[in-house]
DNA sequence: TCTATAAAAGATAAATTTATCTTTTATAGA
DNA sequence: TCTATAAAAGATAAATTTATCTTTTATAGA
């Protein structure tokens, strides 16, 4: 569906706008710790986001990462598309070379409306949100409590 | 979302399928030809599809792959189960080690919708309804007309 | 039985994704 | 300025997926 790296740059980007409260920055090896992802992988995830202004970062002593206001208003596809693109949202689910209305595969229909579904999920939905429900206790980035 | 070479199981059952009404077998050439796939990578997927009963083949003269009327009436996603498994339908979409209701991640609301949505496409279509539209001329399964 | 044909099986190879390790750059505070 | 710290950048490596090539097995018809 979407990549491991981008799995875990979601999850990591909620873990760095969960905490903005406490106006802390997060260096690699916690939010690697928290997010349960390997540490050097996550590094170089972080890198992206912050090259993609998902979340923003800051070199050498009390730097880190954090996340500032406006960051905390994006969709969460905006994650999606830096480490992955937006063809998940496009390609044609039987692998033609583009999926399109006039020249359909014989799933085109029903496998758009999944496709659609899932691109309204990350569309519809900000980091600031699911930062929020994480802080509220209803839901989890990590696979502790197994 | 799933794989290549499930793409490439399902357009080249598909055509098995919208040659039923021929009576004639199939061999490996013609298939990847038709669905526009890598010779070598179809025999191997062929094998597969074959092993797993979404069609038959058999070996030597006169022989080749063909779909029997059982096997028609198989829903898509036992083509996708043979491939790639049933995961994709089951996988927390933010990568945690399960989806659970009562330990989601925060997109579990919303990630399950269009993931049910996916599960349904597959579900509630045949392989036989896919061809019927090929033979119908509405829908595609290969690239050419490009 | 022999021959030709076509898939099955098995061994590799190439490409991509995931993951790790080392060196460089930026920056705060002493 | 010097030192320590933390991310950025770059070079590799491991794992997985995609793809290819060779050998074996099954089978129809001569
Ligand atoms: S053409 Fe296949 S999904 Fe649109
Ligand atoms: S827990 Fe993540 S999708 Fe269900």
């Amino acid at each position: 569906m979407i990549s491991k790296a981008c799995k875990y740059a979601i999850r990591a980007t909620i873990f760095v706008a969960s905490k903005k409260e406490e106006g802390i920055k997060l260096n690699i090896k916690d939010i690697a710790r928290e997010v349960d992802a390997p540490e050097a992988f996550t590094a170089k995830i972080l890198q992206v986001l912050n090259k993609t202004r998902i979340i923003t970062s800051l070199k050498g002593p009390y730097g880190g990462f954090y996340i500032e206001d406006y960051q905390l208003q994006q969709p969460v596809i905006n994650i999606v598309n830096a480490l992955d693109g937006m063809s998940v949202f496009q390609e044609c689910g039987l692998g033609l070379r583009q999926c399109s209305a006039t020249h359909p595969c014989p799933m085109h229909d029903q496998y758009k409306i999944a496709r659609d579904a899932l691109q309204d999920a990350f569309q519809n939905t900000t980091i600031g949100q699911l930062a929020e429900q994480v802080n509220e206790g209803g839901s989890y980035i990590n696979n502790l409590g197994y």
